[in-house]
Formats: C-alpha cells, structure tokens, sequence
DNA sequence: GTGTTATACTGGTCATACCAGTTTTAAGTG
DNA sequence: CACTTAAAACTGGTATGACCAGTATAACAC
C-alpha cells in the first residue's frame, strides 16, 4: 500500500483522500481554514487552550496537537504567558522553509540546483527590467551601497546576496519569483562561505569585488529599463557561480 | 518585536534564531536532521511513542507533538495499530501544501502563479530537447497514448497532466524542475477541473482536445531534439492556460 | 503444513496535575 | 486620588497514568 512510492499515475485525482480520522486534524483544518477564509485575521488571538476544550470538546493534549501544526505552518505563533495564540501575517517563511526541506532532502545536487536557478533568475531579471518602479531601484541603489561598504568582510558579502536577488524579484512584481530566488541565494550561502574561506583575503577581496561589479551591471542593466541586458548580466553572474562549483568539486 | 513582518534586510542572517525552548521542536528537529542527513531513509520506522519516551527522556504528549510537525512537515506517516511512524520517501507533498496554502491565503496569484510556471516549464522543455533518453521518449509516448484515450473523459483527462509535465521535467535531466514543475501542475488541477466542470460536453471534448494536441506538438519538438520548438510549444501551451485563468476571473 | 485464537503491543484520546512564567486584580501606600 | 506593590488568576509547557480500538505476533489446535 505505498501509493506514496509510485511517481505514479493520477488516478489519485479521482479518489479523495479518506475523511481524516484523528480529531487534532480536523480541528488544525478548521482553524486552518477559518485563517484562510478571513474569517480570523492576523494579529486575532485564539482562545485559550483551556478554552479551546470546552469549545472542541476535546482534551488539551489533542487541542495542542493541533496547535503545533498550525504554528509549523506557519499560521499562528504561540508565546508562553501570552493569552492565546496568534494569527500570523501571511509570510513567506514557511514556504520559504518547506522549499528549502524539499530541496534539501530530495537529494538535490548543487549543480542541478544552480541550472535551475540560472534560468530561474535569468528570467525574473528580464521581467525587473520591465517592471521595476523607482522605490524598486532606490532599495537596490541603498543595498548596493552597503554591499560596496562591505566587500572586505566576505561573510557580510555573501549574506547580503540573497537581499539583492530578492529585490530584483521583488521588483519584478512575482511572488514566486521573490521566495523561489531568496531561497535559491540561501541555499547557496552556506557553499559560498565555505568557498571563500578557503582563499586568501587578497583572493577573498578579489572574488566580492568581482561579485560585486557584475551585481552592479545586472542593476544598471534593469534601472535602465534593458529587459536583455540585464537578463544576460545575470546569466554570467550565475553561470560564473555554478562554473566555480563545478571546478571546486 | 515583529521581526517577521518586514520583508527585510539581512539582519537575520547575523543572528540566528534563538535557542528553542520548547522540547516538542528540538525532538522535531532533531529527527528532521536524522532523516535530511539520509541516517534515516524513506522505508525506515521511527521507535513506537512509548518508546521514543525512554529515549528521549520527555512525556508521550510532548513526543506526539513532535510527531504531529514531522507529520504535516511530510516527513512521516503515522498509521494506528501498525507499528512507528513511516519515514516517506522525498516527496513533494510538503512543497505543495504550502505552496497551496499561500495560494488559498491571497498570498501568491494565480496569475503569478501561471506566470512562473510559463517561465519555468519553457526552460524545462528546452532541455528535455536536448537530454531525453529513448526510455523517457517511450515513457511520453505510452501517457500520451493513454490520455488520448481519455479525452472524453475531463477528470481523467486533467488529472494526468501533472504526469506528462513530470515526464518533460524528468527528460531535462533536473530535479529541480521535476519537483516544481510536477507540484505547479497539481496546484493548477482543481482549478481546471472546476472550469472544465462548467462547460457543456462538446465544449470540454473541444477543450481536452486542444490541449492534447499541444501536448503533441510538445513531444514532438521534444522527441526530434528541437529545443527550442519544445520551448515555443511549451510557452504557448502555458500562456493559453494563463489567458484562459484571466478572462475566467 | 494451515487456520485460529490469545496476548502483547500500537496509536488516539482523555483527565488531572504541577511548574514557571505573565497578566490582571486588589491591596496597600503616599 | 494617583501610584506602587503584592497577591491571585490566569497562560502555556510538561508529566502521569489510564482506557480504547485496532494490529501484529506467537502459541495453539487441527
């Protein structure tokens, strides 16, 4: 019976998954689907678990359950002396976490990663270059600028990378892009830094600064409006990047 | 102190998240990197509750809760009387989910959503032109044959679509892409059941039809090693779905 | 052998209790 | 009356121990 197993055929779609049995489920799907529906809106606090039992007539540790998937999905945070829990503002974290889980256990390897996200940010920089609005290039001018201030301090540079990549898809006004792409830059800090390590500072200083003019043409490339050029400026940016990983294994 | 409102610069990655005080999440996170680390593979069984409680010297509630995050995590399975939680095989179960409940949120459009894909997918088929295997150009043979089986039957029809998008990922040669491009699929699913559901019959026979036939035209470009034919095919099979989405809302 | 039945286990749930904090309330003070 | 302070009434986190309805297994009968 592992249905799971089997990359599988469809007929999945037809059947649905059974009525869920466990009352900690139903009660994470109504909550759940409350917060979706609007009907709980962030920055609303839930009863108390106390409460909740006379409510769901059903004891603590079960309610608590279902506490615990609500807050790993990301729905509501829970402090101690704090009455109640509270309904989070949609976020990205937890998809950002999720993907970040997927792409991690499902032996991803670092260069199928780095394709992937070659032609990923290749095409969200184009759609920058069409889209971006002023604060969009002001925010980058003012990271840019801090990331100049710190080229000597290589772990500083590196983690400020996944900023600028997530305002170039911030300002290509896709969502998808914004998480898929920050999460893609995190993965890779952890290679980054290990990398750069390795080197000696001239080198170190060497590589941010190389980093850095090429992130300062793919910005001129989109505040100038040039869908190509700054499609193009990323692509080597990032090829550039997966060519170093290949020579490094 | 909510630092997880604002889309944020970068301070975070300095500090990191403070040590977690509850036990339910260092025993979720301790398992979680048991089996990302691949010391626990898909198949394995994790100890029965009462015994996790000697091992990890905590209650059964704060056990189960730990089990109830891997569980909607989509780490593992828990069936009743049998025996320990199942470790599931990556699977991307746990991507979808939240990506479907960023999308029930408002958080991401359909739009967006449909834009991505378009992006993602035209990549994706460019390099299953170049890749594909004769086991994967007989693999899309037999589905197509299959789905045009069922072209008359919509349910049918649609729910096999996630398997012919896997099948073009899985010819690129990238998880990444199989990942994704299966999960952006399924999302589209109920979508486009409920769209086919409001049609008459001859109009959906005409719909499945259609998309069969680009479906095709897809494979073909694919089979004869025409990047970017699959490309092209692939982009206007998607922006058809993208157009259909906007004049539908 | 095969078929059947106990028995020992499993997960799902409940009720109750305690602790360490926080909030609220009430008391006391000026 | 306003202000401080201390007690009471919460809150979430955790632990016990119990019960049930199922499943797996091993002992038993045939």
């Amino acid at each position: 019976m592992n249905r799971v197993d089997t990359p599988s055929l469809s007929r999945e779609s037809l059947f649905r998954p059974v009525e869920t049995k466990r009352a900690s489920e139903a009660i994470f799907e109504q909550i759940r689907d409350l917060i979706a529906r609007g009907e709980l809106k962030p920055g609303d606090r839930l009863p108390s678990e106390r409460n909740m039992i006379e409510m769901f007539q059903r004891s603590r540790p079960t309610i608590r359950e279902a506490l615990r998937m609500l807050e790993r999905a990301g729905y509501i945070r829970t402090v101690p002396g704090s009455n109640g829990a509270v309904v989070l503002p949609p976020n990205d974290k937890n998809l950002e976490n999720s993907l970040a889980d997927a792409l991690s256990i499902g032996h991803i390897s670092l260069d199928q990663l780095a394709e992937y996200r070659t032609a990923s940010e290749t095409v969200t920089a184009g759609w920058a270059a069409l889209r971006r609005t002023e604060d969009d290039i002001q925010a980058m001018e003012r990271l840019l600028e801090r990331m100049e201030g710190s080229l000597d301090d290589y772990e500083q540079s590196v983690s400020l990378d996944p900023d600028f990549h997530g305002l170039i898809a911030q300002a290509a006004k896709n969502t998808v892009s914004v998480i898929f792409n920050r999460t893609f830059s995190r993965l890779n800090q952890g290679y980054m830094i290990g990398r750069l390590a390795k080197l000696a500072p001239a080198e170190q200083l060497e590589m941010t600064q190389r980093v850095h003019q090429m992130h300062e043409t793919i910005f001129n490339a989109i505040k100038r409006g040039d869908a190509e050029g700054a499609s193009a400026a990323m692509r080597l940016h990032l090829m550039a990047f997966r060519e170093d990983l290949s020579q490094d294994a």
